[in-house]
This record gives structure tokens, sequence and C-alpha cells, in this order.
RNA sequence: GCGGAAGUGGCUCAGCGGUAGAGCAUCUCCUUGCCAAGGAGAAGGUCGCGGGUUCGAAUCCCGUCUUCCGCUCCA
């Protein structure tokens, strides 16, 4: 694997990520499959955790949210409504003297067709166009035939090249053409085409939102970063419906609680910024949009973006599936298609800043304490069980104290060398709580528990541990 | 995709034409026993992959894959 990280921190990381299992490079033992990351036990648990504080903060906890696990592979025609197949096709042209690359719709002419491949209409065949899935650039716009110079240098452009970003495949045991569907590109849809199930089956009243956590496929021009930006990759979004004119009002809300909820879990003040979109990067479907950003190694980047999407996703629909999706209020008696608010973030990313923020290195003597601070529900393993020493006595009662705690918590036995070398490991994983058994447990049945942060102990009877450890990883040390 | 850089045991690196090395980590045994590094031993590498040059390639050349940086895109 190739480690030349221009970042001392992403160094750092990717050192213990490899070391430590927590994100392997996809299909390693062949060469690696590009832009594709496996996590390993480790960060299986770390990313586990993640979407369950999202899941609880965003479902669980509120009363106007509910859950939802749509298909990966979704009847193509919600890509044609969705706009995605118009406007996920980039055509590049690259100036041949400076290697620059430009989007060949925004340099045709400036005031092009619909205002370039994210103006705000529908595609012009939403609805029809039978079968013509993604292949062609946007109708009408002119570019090409060496038109324009290089804006940079006036070199010499290549001729337009098209970038499709979504993934193609085929459903069914034959492959031709009347199978392919897409890898959805965005979680988002699958929600949008269930609204009106979840409207009858659930009885919530608008404003009231569906959430889900799943994967997302994108042929990203330039994937990069470690996990920051992939081709496959994990969404957690909500899709939250509100009565046109209350959008803007429920925009704000779910930023500050977006916003709060990285705060939350542990990433740093000074490290999370929030950013609106100026008019002309607003995506095709948005009419506002705050980005929450995160100070990475590399820069400032996106970790969630909170769009108010208007009626453009439900109107879609409606009109290329001919189906009825406006929402009838019982208080008002009107009818409409309701606004939504679409708070979207990228697991991965999430799990990545959170990880990236924790990491830390302490002095300690002549060596350094590397230890994650992570928050206490995010991190892997939550409990250790480390008998104070490999002496046959003390084995039967620590064994006994860990089948016990793994059964509330993720845990991890360790009984190997010398427990400081042991407790070193734990924090370098970002392991809250350590569990020591002694030769006084077996007398006085009480054990140690040592906290990763203040390195502070306290001792407990074995029958009140349990409670206790959930109490502290409920309210803190 | 284009341009640049890099790929040697799990991690960090040395070696840069002549029989694969170190530190750390890992495993076994002994020892210690509440905050790393005590003793003894062991395992682990077709030097990313494939060609070529050479008597001989980790080392030189070509291709390829992967990663990083830039262009671009986005969660």
């Amino acid at each position: 694997m190739a480690r030349t990280l221009p970042h001392p921190e992403m160094d750092k990381i990717l050192s213990l990520s490899k070391r430590r299992g927590f994100v392997f490079q996809s299909s390693e033992i062949y060469g690696g499959l590009g832009s594709t990351w496996d996590y390993g036990p480790l960060g299986v648990e770390l990313k586990r955790h993640v979407k369950e504080a999202w899941w609880r903060s965003v479902i669980l906890e509120r009363d106007d949210m509910v859950g939802l696990d749509a298909a990966i592979l979704m009847h193509p025609q919600t890509w044609v409504a969705s706009g995605h197949v118009a406007n996920f096709v980039d055509p590049l042209v690259e100036c041949k003297a400076c290697h620059h690359r430009f989007r060949a719709d925004q340099l045709a002419d400036g005031s092009g067709s619909g205002g370039g491949a994210y103006g705000t209409g529908l595609p012009s065949g939403a609805g029809s166009g039978g079968g013509t899935y993604g292949t062609g650039l946007p109708s009408g716009a002119g570019y090409g035939d060496g038109m324009v110079a290089c804006p940079d240098c006036g070199g010499e452009l290549t001729d337009p090249r098209v970038f499709n970003l979504m993934a193609k495949t085929f459903l069914g045991p034959v492959e031709d053409t009347a199978s392919q569907v897409y890898l959805r590109p965005e979680t988002a849809q699958g929600i949008f085409v269930n609204f009106k199930n979840v409207v009858d089956s659930t009885r919530k009243k608008v404003p009231f939102g569906i959430g889900q956590i799943g994967k997302a496929f994108r042929n990203e021009i330039t994937p990069g970063n470690f996990t920051f930006r992939t081709r496959e990759f994990e969404q957690m979004e909500a899709e939250f419906f509100v009565k046109p004119g209350t959008e803007d009002a429920w925009l704000q809300k779910w930023v500050q609680a977006r916003f709060d909820w990285y705060l939350a879990y542990g990433i740093r003040r000074e490290n999370l910024r929030l950013r609106q979109h100026a008019p002309d990067e607003l995506a095709h479907y948005a009419k506002d949009c705050y980005d929450i950003e995160y100070r990475f190694p590399w820069g400032w980047a996106e970790l969630e973006g909170i769009a108010s999407r208007t009626d453009f996703d439900l109107g879609a629909h409606a009109k290329a599936s001919g189906q009825d999706l406006s929402y009838f209020d019982d208080e008002t008696k009107e009818r409409y298609i309701p606004y939504v608010i679409e708070p979207s973030g990228g697991v991965d990313r999430a799990t990545l800043a959170f990880w990236l923020d924790s990491y830390d290195e302490e002095p300690d003597k002549e060596d350094t304490r590397v230890v994650l601070h992570l928050h206490r529900k995010l991190a892997p393993v939550t409990v250790a069980v480390l008998p104070l020493s490999r002496n046959a006595r003390l084995a039967p009662t620590a064994q006994a104290v860990h089948q016990q705690l793994r059964r509330h918590f993720t845990t991890q036995y360790d009984d190997a060398q010398s427990i400081g070398r042991r407790y070193r490991r734990q924090d370098e994983i970002g392991t809250p709580y350590c569990v020591t058994v002694d030769f006084d447990t077996l007398e006085d049945h009480r054990v140690t528990i040592r906290d990763r942060d203040s390195m502070s102990q306290v001792r407990l009877p074995l029958a009140e541990l349990a409670p206790a450890l959930q109490d502290k990883l409920e309210h803190g040390w």
C-alpha cells in the first residue's frame, strides 16, 4: 500500500488503522480495488456506533420521524424523474496545454440552455423517452467543436468526454438493456417513492419525516482522501416533509439540530463550521442549502448537507409515475405537495471525522501515550476486561465478568502482557472503560473500573458493575 | 481520465546490480503484578503485479495496479 501522505494526522490514523484493524483497502490481496475500503473488526464497531447514534437522534428520539430501509436497486424511471439521468452526466473537456479540466456545458457560453447541467427544471425527457437512460449529453447545449479556448491559458481543448456518475448493473439472468438498472446514487429517492406508503400506514401528519441509512454509489471522477470520497459509500439521510411556506424555519431547525449532533458526539467546536451555499452552487433540486464542514487535515470539507428541496422530488415522481403524491391537511382542509428539508450526511465521513478529531498523543515518561478520545458511545470497544495477571486463580472470575458484561456492551478480553501495556492498547483504540480483576476481587467481589480520559479509578461490587457502567455510558464518568 | 509523487515482513523504515535487514508489533514459555519497553525462544517478505535488459534485478527499463497531491465532482 502506498504511503505518501502529506498529512501527519492522516499518516498516523492510516497506520493505526491497518495495525489495529479499523479499515483495510478492499480486495487487497488482488492489488486492491480503487476507491473502496473495508471496515475491519474495530472499524465496523465504530461505524456501527456512529449509525446507532444517528438513528437514535434522528429517528427514535423524535415523535415526528420514522425509519425506512429501501432497496438499492430501483425502477430506472426513478432516476429519470429525479433528474439524475440528465444531471449526473458531466461532459468534461481538458486543456491540451495546461491539463486543467472544465465542465463543457459551463464553458459553452455562460447563459446556455437551462443554466448548465444543474438547472432547476425537470429533464426534458422525464416521463417519456422510453429507455434512453443516461447515455446522451443534455440536449441543446452546443459545446464541443473546439469553439472555446482554455479559460486559464488559452490552450486548445479536447473534445468533451462524458462522465456518467451513476453505476449500472443488470437485473435478471439475461444481460440485455431491458434489465439494466442503476445502483442508487443517493438514498433519498427510496424515501420519496415510499412517501405515500408511509403516509398511508403510519398515521403520521405533516410535518414529519422519514430517515434511512444505506449504501449509495457514484462513479466519482476523482475519489480520494482515504474513506472521505469513495465510489461506494454509506449515507444517513432524512427527508422531512413540511407545509409549503414553513420550509425556511424548518431548515434552520434541522441545521441547528444536526450541527449540535456532531458537537455532542465529540467534534471540537473549532473544527466544525456551517457554510451556506451560494446560489450558483445549489444542486438542481435545491432552493437553499447549508453544509456542515469539518476541518480535515487537507482542509475544510463537507460532512453533511441540509438542503431545502421544495416539492421538486415528490412533484417529479407524481408527474412521472402518474400517482397522486399530494397530502391532505385535515386541519386546514388544504391539499398540497409537501416541501422537503433534507439533512443528508455521509456515514463514512462522520466516522472519519470523529476518529480524526479524537486522536491524541500525550507525553508519558519517555514515551507518548496514543489515545483516541472518542465519545464513549462511539468507541469500538466500550468495556475491556483485564485480569491483573495471567495467574490461573484470576481467569475464572475475569471470564465470568466478561461473560456478564458482553451481554450489555461491546467488550474485549485481554490478558496478554503487563497491565500497563494493556491499558495502552485500549487507549489506542479509544476504549472508555477498563475493568480490572485482581487478587482482592477473589475475596471482596469488587473490581476496578478505570476511565480512559481521567485515568482515574473506582472500585465497585461485582453486582453493581453492569448498572454502574450503563450509568457512566449514559451520563459520563 | 490527465499531470506529478510513491509502493520492501502487521506498522515505521533501511538497503538502490551480487545469497532479503532493523525497530516496534505478534506468538510460546518464565518473571512482574494497576498504567509501555524483564528473560528465553519462535513465526512472518515470490521486495505491489507482469514483462524486458543482465551471468545475476528489491535495485536499471517498459507496462500495469493501488495510494497520495492537483484539475473536477459530491454525502
